[in-house]
DNA sequence: ATTTTGAGTTTACAAGTGTAAACTTTGGGT
DNA sequence: ACCCAAAGTTTACACTTGTAAACTCAAAAT
């Protein structure tokens, strides 16, 4: 029953930033995500909740603070295409890659290849 | 600019069974969802909310009133896909798939076949 | 020294969600 | 004709999310 406290969107993104730019200040982030359209304070929330949230850590060897993720985006992907497969697809893999051929266009042929493939992933 | 009202994780259990059972019936609904804990009222609030969400319609040919989804499964899922690659994935189906096949046990030469697949999707 | 500025903290506020009680109406049972 | 249970409606309430202003300090600029 942990209470696993989730990433929303727009934490997300700034997760990316510090994905690409670990111990960055908040200077840099904000530089580089006021393009998003977000005002200082929401940079600066977004920040907080991740600290809060402890998928990010402040670095305060001084004199400014450094903000580091404490999570991978490997991890933290898996985790959200867990969620992801389980909510949408019942946690079929092949549900969904079937979903997205459909989608596109492969022939009959190449469609029975990836989900032979996906089989042998022996994930669903 | 579209609101593009979302269903949520709760909703989307109830259009599950919609989706199985069209045209239920609240005490249908109710009694094949009660089993997830859920009260009586909290089922009939993720109704009303689907049915204004417009994902839900009501079907009023007395003397019951049914419940009808309006939005078929596999668009609901192919939105939430593409939402979820987007979010997590930057949008690249590519690194969605490498990323469950380095989960499970492809080898290398599988996990080659499985991508170039995946490229012939071109939905990377 | 005085002012400006940016970092960090506190407070705000509406919309959406999970969860549900309370109230109202009405068809079916007695 | 009268009551009850179930259907439908209204209200509730805490938590999360998106979005941001306001306030406090200390460092940098003038």
């Amino acid at each position: 029953m942990k209470k696993e406290k989730t990433i929303s969107e727009s934490e997300w993104v700034v997760m990316e930033y510090l994905w690409e730019n670990p111990l960055a200040t908040i200077t840099e982030i904000r530089k580089a995500l006021s393009a998003n359209g977000w005002s200082d304070s929401t940079i600066k929330t977004l920040v907080r909740r991740l600290v809060s949230k402890k998928a990010v850590a402040i670095n305060d060897e001084e004199p400014v603070f450094r903000y580091k993720p404490l999570l991978s985006k490997n991890e933290c992907r898996l985790k959200e295409t867990k969620n992801f497969l389980n909510r949408v697809y019942n946690g079929s893999v092949s549900m969904l890659v079937t979903n997205l051929a459909s989608e596109s266009n492969l022939n009959e042929k190449e469609t029975a290849e990836l989900l032979s493939l996906i089989e042998k992933m022996g994930k669903d």
